[in-house]
DNA sequence: CCTTGTTTGTTGTCGTTTCAACCAAATAGA
DNA sequence: TCTATTTGGTTGAAACGACAACAAACAAGG
């Protein structure tokens, strides 16, 4: 069948998501690695098993959240590990399966590096908006997220807010 | 000072914005693998290019389009110039310059892959919003853009929608 | 001109990601 | 029980992007 080109309001809406999609994951990127010498995805990481019961998680299952094949997940808890922030041990109950914890030093670095990005996440989008337009935006992904991920996958399993602090998503 | 946290409105929206950061990245790269044999980069260069007066673009310009780094561009270019997508030629008023010009086949390519990306883009995103959220999301991610590219560099400067058909953003 | 400095690209090296092969534990079937 | 398949994870080689070093052309002063 024909292609249903984009409209005008489509075009202007799809080449801005697109432009900050180029654009948001350097600057996020950028200031982990500067202020806290962490990769986004590192940090990212990080902050799953801080919020996850006892701070471990099996290695599949952070693969899931973090979105990352488990080959990728492999080497860079591998790193993660070398530099003293997150330890590997058997799961007692799947003898295939591989935990990964975070230690005392991953925790502190998680919660030296969350303010700096949280800021940084208010600078570069929140506060471009109002009120109205963040419950828009979220209504927003949450709609395209139905498209890209009906079940859920990626939106870690009810976060129980009462914890600590770090944790964000 | 104390960490503004997020409040729960913008945690949610903020989640939500991360996890179609993560995801749609990847839904856009494989849909034009799969069907094109092409990167989402790949084909953003080719669609930039089909853009351009004369389908040739300085590399600087090209890669300030494509938000991409000079040594990043030219291997990507030399590739695609490999494949006979695109030719590399002196740029006649810059000895220094170099000039990246779609072939008659580069613009095959686009045309073929086209239709597919923009009813990957359909699917994925426009058409699980309702036109007002359209509208909506043209303002957010406007308002966004102008904290992470004041200067409107990467929004490519005046688009004639009035030439052939590719192109897009 | 000659020198200095800036702009424009390309090339080489390194770290990271991806892909395919692999191993080991669990599970299912005969 | 013994084999076959599936699941969970690691490892090594190839591809790609980032950063640094480099070469060539322009520009500006003296």
């Amino acid at each position: 069948m024909a292609t249903r080109w984009l409209t005008d309001e489509e075009r202007v809406a799809w080449v801005r998501l697109a432009a900050v999609l180029e654009l948001l994951p350097g600057v996020l990127d950028g200031q982990l690695r500067r202020d806290d010498g962490l990769s986004h995805f590192e940090y990212f990481v990080l902050a799953m098993l801080s919020e996850a019961p006892d701070r471990t998680l099996r290695m599949t299952a952070l693969a899931a959240r973090t979105n990352a094949t488990l080959p990728r997940l492999s080497h860079v808890v591998k790193r993660l590990e070398d530099r003293g922030l997150v330890r590997r041990f058997p799961c007692p109950e799947d003898g295939r399966a591989t935990n990964a914890q975070l230690t005392g030093e991953g925790w502190d670095a998680v919660v030296a590096a969350a303010p700096g990005h949280v800021e940084n996440v208010r600078a570069s989008v929140l506060d471009a908006l109002d009120p109205e337009q963040v419950g828009q935006l979220a209504a927003i992904t949450g709609a395209i997220l139905g498209r890209l991920d009906p079940d859920g996958v990626v939106l870690s399993p009810q976060r129980d807010t009462g914890s600590g602090r770090p944790a964000e998503g």
